[in-house]
DNA sequence: TGTACATCAGTGAACGCGCGTTCACTGATGTAC
DNA sequence: TGTACATCAGTGAACGCGCGTTCACTGATGTAC
């Protein structure tokens, strides 16, 4: 049954392509391994040919799903008509669409409870994708000295993950929109 | 071994408040039945002398963390200083004390991602407390038509949840202060 | 280029531990008379 | 008010299931010669 090593390369990215979905979906620890080989196409065997521990999985998952992320504001940032990068990000994410669909959304979202009791190896990836996130809305890199942009879009950031996370938790359909229209059209004046 | 009507009623009041700083702490998952009611300074045996389920304490703890949450934002209300109702939360509330103290802080901040996957009774508890929340810190009840200070309170604590939860889950002690400080001057402004 | 052997991706069973839940038991409290 | 019995809070052991991890095995791939 061996596979070629070009297969097993494309399986592992798979495995860990479907971890970062059934993570957000389910939550880490509402993801057992041997459901997420299930939803691999595998059985649960086979795991640990691939990772050591599901810890591993966990950070490259995370790091998968922020670097989507982080790509999601990118496309968000080029396609602004006019706007600033952070209001044409925060135009995308939040919507009810985004709220809906927390498998192929933001892991800050749908996992931020989670990822603050990680492990470091997770947590640091966490914060370098957040980082990232505000470079790319900013339209500037760099980690020194915080400019006033990138001030503010730290905070813009830091509302709409809460924005979102608040929909999601709320029982009440209406208040779970008001929630987001409001928040956009509160990031949209700044 | 048994004990009065009185006693019972008061070990388990104390089991829940345990409960609800246990909860905040470690997770709702990363908290076994056993692990509260030793810290609760009893045997995990007598856990079901007092409740039917793990289910039925974690809405229970989430009821009295989002109460002591809720009179938080009523002491904080009552001693502003000119400042608006939100303002003077938030100002207690994004503090580096409180991030460091999830025990007995915001339960929204500390356990968002996993009350989104708790059962109805739950995110039942957890919205009501919320909007009790936005009541208390607009300084108007009732959940008829929002006003304009409803929605910008919903916008504000919003705002505020995903900061202090941000603040937590990074791993740059710098970030985090960051996060805390430009999110208290922004809503300070409003 | 072909052949023999080592490697190893994937399978499916098994292990072992943690955790929610149950249970027999104790002895103090509550209650019926 | 006192007595006999039922109740039940709390204990500690046990149960059973789920889940992370391990392992023997298979057979295709990779490699040494």
């Amino acid at each position: 049954m061996r596979k070629s090593k070009l297969e097993a390369a494309e399986t592992r990215r798979h495995i860990v392509k479907t971890a970062a979905a059934e993570f957000r979906q389910h939550g880490i620890n509402g993801t057992a391994l041997a459901d997420l080989m299930a939803a691999s196409g595998l059985t649960h065997g086979g795991f640990y040919r691939h990772f050591t521990s599901k810890d591993q999985i966990v950070k490259e998952a995370c790091a998968l799903a922020v670097a989507s992320e982080v790509e999601a504001a990118e496309l968000a940032v080029l396609e602004r008509a006019g706007q600033s990068g952070v209001a044409a990000f925060a135009k995308r994410y939040l919507t009810t669409q985004h709220r809906d669909h927390p498998a192929i959304g933001c892991p800050f979202a749908a996992l931020a409870s989670e990822i603050v009791r990680s492990d470091g190896d997770t947590r640091a990836v966490a914060t370098e994708g957040f980082l990232k996130l505000v470079d790319v809305v900013t339209g500037q890199a760099g980690r020194s000295r915080p400019t006033a942009a990138r001030r503010k879009a730290i905070v813009a950031l830091s509302t709409m993950i809460g924005a979102l996370t608040m929909s999601r938790l709320v029982d009440d359909a209406e208040l779970s929109d008001t929630i987001l229209e409001e928040t956009g059209k509160h990031l949209a004046r700044l």
